[in-house]
RNA sequence: GGAAGAUUAGCUCAGCUGGGAGAGCAUCUGCCUUACAAGCAGAGGGUCACAGGUUCGAUCCCUGUAUCUUCCACCA
C-alpha cells in the first residue's frame, strides 16, 4: 500500500504525560492561555508569503463585563481565526474597547450622583479625570474576561476607539467631510433626551407603544361663539401652539382657512392654515401646529413661515413665561393643563389612544423633539456607493436576508445628526472666532483666526460614539496613515456581530470605509442572533434569568460554554440557552478527555508516532474513511459560517464513530497475541485523535491543546488543519465494516429486547453470503454482542434460537432456556407486517409510470435495491417463523 | 402601516441543491462490559401550524390563513 507514505515518513518520539483521572478545565484553562500568549500564538505577522485574514473586533463598551452575547460574539470569531490561523493564513484578530460616549457617560454621572456631586460641579478637566479612571478600571476588566473565553486576539494591537490614532482618524474622517461639503452645523429639528441632556440621532432613538390619550379640545374661532375640535396626545404642548392646520381640500373645513382661532389658556390668536400633511379621516381633521416641538409641525412651520415658540427647556420642564406651569415637569405640566382645559370647559372627551412614543436608547426617558443648532453629515452621496457595495457583492452578507434591513435604512436614510452635547467623547474639531464670527475646522488643537489671529474657541460638543465606531476596521490599522499593518491587513475579511447594530455600526463602517479607503471595510458580514434564556426571553437583569458566562466558565469551562453556544444553531437566529445544555457540552468535552485517556492508557512507554500503518484491517480504513469525510464536512461549514453543522459533525465523529465503535473495537486488538495488530491499531488510535484533536481546536483550544501536550511536541494551536484527502477514502471498506456493525447492533437489540444481561453469553450462529466479511469481524461479536463463540455458515439449525435479522445476515442466538418464544413470535409477526408495509410502498412507487419515467436514474435504482432488500429480510422472517412454529 | 423570521418528538432546536424525519435534554428498560455513571446498550414518542397549488413525489418550492417574535415607520 502507497497511499500513506507521506505520513509513514512522519516519527515523533514522545513523552507520555499522564491526564489526570477527570477533565478539570480550572486546573489547566489559565496556564493553556498563558502558555499562548508567552509564544506568541496569537500574534500576526505581516508576512508577504502568507494570505492575511483579518477580523476587527466589535470593541465592547467600557461600560459593562462580559455577557453571554460578547461571549457568543467572542467564540464566533475566536473559532473563524484558530481555523484560518491553522489553515495558513497570517490570521489577525484586533481587539479592543469602546468608550461608548453616552452610555458610559450616563453611569459617570450617575455614579458622582451617588457621591452627591456632579459634572457640573466637577468641571470638564476633572470630569474627564475622571471618566479616564473609569475606562482604565472597566477597559482591563472585560478584556480580562475575553481572554478566559480562550480569545486568541493579538493583544500586542489592543486599541481603544478614543486613542491617539483613533483620534487623529476622527479628526481626518471629520475635516474630510467637512472640506467635501459632506459635514455642515445647521438648525434642524433632532431628539432630544431631556434626561442626558443631548441631542440623538435617529437610530438612537427606540419607539415604544404606550398606552396614552386623545384628548379633545376646542379652540374657540375669533369673533364668533363657534369654534373647532382638536384632537391631541400631547396637550401641553398647546402651549407653543402657533397655528391651526386642515387640508385644503377638506370640505368640513375650507371655510375655515384664513381665520383665527383662540388657544385656550394661552389667549393666543393664531392662525387656521391649509396644509396637505394633514389627514382627513384622522383624528378630527385638524390639527394643533406647535413647530417647536414636533417635526412634522417644524416642516408645516417653514411652509406657512409660522412662529416657533418653545415652551420646553432642555430638561423638560415648561419655561418661566408660561408663569402657571413655570418650573413644572412636562408630565405635571400634562395634567394640569388637561385640569385646567377642563375646568374651563375647553375639554371636550378624552379617549384611549395608543400610539408610539420615542424613547432614549441609554436612558430609557420619552424623547422631545427640539429645533436646535447641531453637526449634521449629509447621507445620501454617501450611502449610494455603501448601497452599491452590497448589490455587486463586494461584501456580502450572511445570512443574506439581513441585506434587506440594511437597504432599507440607507435608502430611507436622512442626515446624521452627530454633536452631542456630553463630555466624554471626541471633541468636535470646529472652532469659533468670536470676533469675525468665523467657523473654523481643522486638525489642529490651537486654532487661530486667520483674519483677525486671535485665538478660536473650540466647540463645546464631542461626536457621537458611532462616529469613532465607524472608523475602527481602519482607524485600528493605522490609518490616515498608510501604514504597513493597513497595506496588509485592510480591507479586513469577516465582521461578526448582532443583528441588532447593523444600522448603528455595519452600514457606517460601510460607508466610511468606502469613503476614505476606497473600499468596503470587509467582504462578509456575519450576523448572528441574540441570546436567551431557555424559554426564549430576553436575558436581563430583572428577569434574573442570565447566565453569567464568567460563571459558567467557572463551573463548566470555557470549552463547554463555547462548545454551547454554536451547537444547535443556525446562523443568524437567536440562541435560547439554559444551564442545561452548558452541562451536555461540557459531558462531550469529558468524553474526549476520557477516550485520549484510554488511548494513552494503552500505550506502552516508548511508543513511536509514525503516522498510518502500512497495513490497515478493515475497520481500520472504515474509521479513516469516515475521518477524512468528516474532514471536509467540518470544513466545508467552517468555510460556510455554519458553525452549528461542523459542531454536529465533530460530535457525530467523535461520539458515535471513534468512542462508540472505533475504540471499541481496538479494545480485543490491544491485548491480542498479534504483536503487529496491536501496534498498528495504536497507530491509527493515535493517528485519529491527534486529527480530532486539530479539528476540534477551533471550537475547545483549552482541552485539545492541554491534550495535545500529552501526545505531541509543540502546540496544537501552531498545528496545519487536516487537509480532506481523495486517497484516504475507503468506501468499499466503509460498506463492509457496517455490514458488522449492523450484525453487532441487531444482537443487541435482540438481547436487549429479551431482557439477557450482558454477563449471559451466548453462541452465535451467523448465515451470510459474505463469510469473509464477517469472519473478520469475530472477536467484535465476542466483545460487542456478548458471544461465547461465533459460527458462520450457509444454514444452521435455528430450532431454539432467538433470530436477528440485518440485509446481509441472519443472526441465530441459542437461548431457549431463557426465551418465551410466544412472544418472539408476535414480534416477528410485528416486523414482518413493518416489512410487508415497506414492501407495498416501494413496489407502488416503482409501478408509478410517472416516477419511472421522471425521477432520475439513480433513484430508481435505490429504490429498487431497497425493495430487494426488504423482499430478502422478507424471507428470512418467514424461515424463522416457519422454524419457531 | 410596512418588512423579516419562526411554527418539526414532552422541552430546546438541527434538517445543505425536494426522494420514506434527526440531535441533545427529559421519560422508560437493562447494564458498575477493565476511557468515561459527566458513562454504556436499547426502547417509546412526530397527519413536520392549517388550507390550497406546482411535481411522478413536498417538512423542503409557490399562494393564502392563523399564532408568536423581532425590526423599521413623523399619522396629530
Amino acid at each position: 500500500m502507497v497511499f500513506c507514505d507521506d505520513l509513514t515518513s512522519f516519527r515523533m518520539e514522545l513523552t507520555m504525560k499522564e491526564l489526570a483521572k477527570t477533565y478539570a478545565p480550572k486546573e489547566f484553562e489559565d496556564r493553556i492561555y498563558d502558555k499562548w500568549v508567552e509564544s506568541h500564538s496569537f500574534h500576526a505577522e505581516i508576512n508577504p508569503d502568507k494570505t492575511p485574514f483579518t477580523i476587527v473586533m466589535p470593541p465592547p463598551n467600557v461600560t459593562g463585563q462580559l455577557h453571554i452575547g460578547h461571549a457568543l460574539d467572542g467564540t464566533l470569531q475566536d473559532i473563524i481565526t484558530r481555523f484560518k490561523r491553522m489553515k495558513g493564513f497570517s490570521a489577525l484578530w484586533l481587539p479592543g474597547t469602546d468608550h461608548a460616549a453616552l452610555a458610559t457617560e450616563v453611569k459617570i454621572v450617575a455614579q458622582l450622583r451617588s457621591e452627591g456631586t456632579s459634572k457640573e460641579a466637577l468641571g470638564r478637566e476633572k470630569y474627564l479625570e475622571r471618566a479616564w479612571q473609569w475606562k482604565e478600571e472597566y477597559a482591563g476588566r472585560i478584556i480580562g474576561q475575553f481572554k478566559k473565553l480562550g480569545a486568541s486576539c493579538d493583544w500586542d494591537r489592543l486599541r481603544f476607539t478614543m486613542d491617539e490614532g483613533c483620534n487623529k482618524a476622527v479628526k481626518e474622517f471629520f475635516v474630510h467631510l467637512y472640506d467635501k461639503g459632506l459635514i455642515y452645523r445647521g438648525k434642524r429639528m433632532i431628539n432630544w433626551c431631556v434626561n442626558c441632556k443631548t441631542s440623538l440621532s435617529d437610530a438612537e432613538v427606540v419607539h415604544e407603544d404606550k398606552e396614552g390619550y386623545f384628548w379633545h379640545i376646542r379652540y374657540q374661532i375669533k369673533g364668533t361663539d363657534d369654534y373647532i375640535e382638536i384632537a391631541t396626545t400631547r396637550p401641553e404642548t398647546m402651549l407653543a401652539d402657533t397655528a391651526v392646520a386642515v387640508n385644503p381640500n377638506d370640505p368640513r373645513y375650507t371655510h375655515l382657512i384664513g381665520k383665527t382661532v383662540i388657544l385656550p389658556l394661552v389667549g393666543r390668536e393664531i392662525p387656521v392654515v391649509a396644509d396637505d400633511y394633514v389627514k382627513t379621516d384622522f383624528g378630527t381633521g385638524i390639527v394643533k401646529i406647535t413647530p417647536a416641538h414636533d417635526p412634522n409641525d417644524y416642516e408645516v412651520g417653514l411652509r406657512h413661515n409660522l412662529r416657533v415658540i418653545s415652551m420646553m427647556t432642555d430638561d423638560g420642564k415648561i419655561t418661566a413665561e408660561y408663569t402657571d406651569y413655570a418650573g413644572m415637569d412636562r408630565y405635571e405640566a400634562r395634567k394640569k393643563i388637561v385640569a385646567d382645559l377642563e375646568k374651563g370647559g375647553y375639554l371636550i372627551k378624552t379617549e384611549s389612544h395608543d400610539h408610539a412614543v420615542g424613547t432614549c436608547d441609554r436612558c430609557g426617558s420619552i424623547i422631545e423633539p427640539k429645533v436646535s443648532t447641531q453637526w449634521f453629515v449629509k447621507m445620501k452621496t454617501l450611502a449610494e456607493p455603501a448601497i452599491e457595495a452590497v448589490k455587486s457583492g463586494e461584501t456580502k452578507f450572511v445570512p443574506k436576508r439581513f441585506e434587506k434591513i440594511y437597504f432599507h435604512w440607507l435608502e430611507n436614510i436622512t442626515d446624521w445628526c452627530i454633536s452631542r452635547q456630553i463630555w466624554w467623547g471626541h471633541r468636535i474639531p470646529a472652532f469659533y472666532c468670536d470676533t469675525c464670527g468665523d467657523t473654523i475646522v481643522s486638525r489642529e488643537e490651537n486654532v487661530i483666526c486667520p483674519k483677525c489671529g486671535k485665538k478660536c474657541r473650540q466647540d463645546e460638543d464631542t461626536l457621537d460614539t458611532w462616529f469613532s465606531s465607524a472608523l475602527w476596521p481602519f482607524s485600528t490599522l493605522g490609518w490616515p496613515d498608510k501604514t504597513p499593518d493597513f497595506e496588509y491587513f485592510y480591507p479586513t475579511n469577516t465582521l461578526c456581530t448582532g443583528y441588532d447594530i447593523i444600522l448603528f455600526w455595519v452600514m457606517r463602517m460601510m460607508f466610511s470605509g468606502i469613503e476614505t479607503t476606497g473600499k468596503a471595510p470587509f467582504d462578509t458580514v456575519l450576523i448572528h442572533g441574540l441570546v436567551r434564556d431557555g424559554l426564549g426571553r430576553k436575558m436581563s437583569k430583572s428577569l434574573g434569568n442570565g447566565l453569567d458566562p464568567l460563571m459558567m466558565i467557572d463551573k463548566y469551562g470555557a470549552d463547554a460554554l463555547r462548545f454551547m453556544l454554536v451547537s444547535g444553531n443556525a446562523a443568524g437566529s437567536d440562541i435560547n440557552c439554559d444551564e442545561d445544555k452548558i452541562l451536555a457540552a461540557r459531558n462531550f468535552v469529558n468524553k474526549l478527555w476520557n477516550a485520549s485517556r484510554f488511548v494513552f492508557m494503552n500505550l506502552p512507554e516508548s511508543f513511536v508516532f509514525e503516522g498510518l500503518p502500512s497495513r490497515l484491517a478493515v475497520e481500520d480504513k472504515w474509521v479513516i474513511s469516515r475521518l477524512n469525510a468528516a474532514v471536509k464536512s467540518i470544513t466545508e461549514n467552517i468555510e460556510n459560517y455554519e458553525m452549528g453543522i461542523a459542531a454536529a459533525n465533530l460530535t457525530e465523529f467523535i461520539r458515535g464513530v471513534y468512542c462508540d465503535w472505533y475504540i471499541e473495537i481496538a479494545k480485543p486488538r490491544l491485548l491480542s497475541e498479534d504483536k503487529e495488530d496491536g501496534d498498528n491499531v495504536r497507530q491509527v488510535l493515535m493517528y485519529v485523535l491527534r486529527t480530532i484533536l486539530k479539528l476540534l481546536h477551533p471550537f475547545m483550544p483549552y482541552v485539545t491543546e492541554c491534550i495535545w501536550e500529552s501526545c505531541a511536541d509543540g502546540l496544537l494551536i501552531a498545528e496545519t488543519f487536516p487537509e480532506y484527502d481523495e486517497k484516504l477514502n475507503f468506501p468499499e471498506d466503509e460498506t463492509e465494516f457496517e455490514k458488522i456493525i449492523s450484525g453487532i447492533k441487531a444482537v443487541r437489540n435482540k438481547r436487549t429486547e429479551l431482557d439477557v444481561p450482558p454477563s449471559r453469553k451466548a453462541k452465535i450462529f451467523i448465515e451470510t453470503a459474505q463469510k469473509a466479511t464477517f469472519e473478520s469481524g469475530t472477536a467484535f461479536f465476542k466483545k460487542l454482542a456478548f458471544a461465547s463463540e461465533v459460527e458462520i455458515g450457509d444454514s444452521f439449525d435455528a430450532a431454539g434460537c432467538v433470530i436477528a435479522l440485518t440485509a446481509d445476515a441472519r443472526l441465530l442466538i441459542p437461548l431457549s432456556d431463557i426465551v418465551d418464544f410466544k412472544k418472539e413470535i408476535e414480534r416477528l409477526n410485528k416486523e414482518k407486517a413493518a416489512v410487508q408495509k415497506d414492501i407495498e410502498f416501494l413496489s407502488k412507487k416503482l409501478s408509478n409510470p410517472g416516477f419511472l419515467a421522471k425521477a432520475p436514474a439513480n433513484q430508481v435504482e435505490a429504490e429498487k435495491v431497497k425493495l430487494a432488500a426488504a423482499n430478502d429480510k422478507m424471507g428470512k422472517i418467514q424461515d424463522s417463523l416457519k422454524t419457531l412454529e
